[in-house]
DNA sequence: ACAATTTATGTAGCAAGCTACTTAACAGAG
DNA sequence: CTCTGTTAAGTAGCTTGCTACATAAATTGT
């Protein structure tokens, strides 16, 4: 009674309300939010070799599911792979033609998006609930 | 640059751990993090007749969700639905003698899994971190 | 009273997450 | 060198979320 519930109902809904707003904003490119987040991670990695494995970890995806979202990046051509020189069993993972005419676009939106959640924050409080989320996840991730 | 991002990636992140571990903690009951969800809330609604669309509402699903949620509740016996007799569009949803035998078992998980979470928080923190997430919430919701 | 609209439920099919299992390639021990 | 174990990728099938469309019942306008 006395000590308030941790608000995971609002995580959740707001998890699913912000994705669902990305997904809106990114149809037009043929994008979803979860393949834009990947095709961002392939952008900041450079020219630095890629692989399932990379995608995965850095997202804390299990493989089946980033399969799945690279098979669709590759279906609609933002991504092609091949398997690694160096070995075989990975596969490398490199952006296309096609990524670069959608880049600034997609980059435009996610700020916009993310500009509209945080609205009304100071940078002070910003920070705060990072700290706050980043505490969480520790705690639910770390053991 | 000055500005810090929004921190979509951690809310995500926690949303997707957070369901993971009470999915993990609920298979022994057969249940899953969403259904035990709908459960709780037919329990809070007590004698009050509830329906397909009250569910929706209250957790912002839309009605083909909620609709699976509920097939498989009653296939698994711990709900029964019915044709409302004073409209008779709507189904009603009741809570069977089963849900009764799993009740407190469920409780005590989500009790645990929501201490889990928020290990290491004062009260004033906890509170503070809520109403974060409900201006955010307000800022992606409302418009 | 009857046509039109709204509301509630339901169906089909997709995306993104998961577990459990399989296959291919590397790495290390004997 | 071979055998065993580990690691990376892939497949099958599930849940939960969605959109778009369809149907049935209530409500509303004229």
């Amino acid at each position: 009674m006395g000590s308030p519930a941790f608000p995971g109902e609002y995580i959740k809904i707001i998890s699913i309300q912000f994705m669902a707003h990305a997904d809106a904003a990114l149809r037009p490119l043929g994008l979803t939010c979860a393949q834009s987040d990947v095709l961002m991670f392939l952008a900041e990695r450079g020219d630095a070799e890629t692989t399932v494995q990379d995608i995965g970890q850095h997202f804390r995806l299990k493989h089946p599911t980033v399969i799945g979202l690279l098979r669709r990046l590759e279906e609609k051509g933002f991504v092609t792979t091949a398997v690694s020189a160096r070995d075989r069993r990975c596969r490398t993972v490199q952006l296309t033609e096609k990524f670069g005419e959608v880049q600034r676009v997609m980059h435009d939106i996610r700020l916009y998006l993310d500009a509209q959640a945080s609205r009304g924050f100071s940078d002070a409080e910003l920070a705060q609930l990072h700290g706050y989320l980043r505490r969480v996840y520790e705690n639910i991730s770390g053991r």
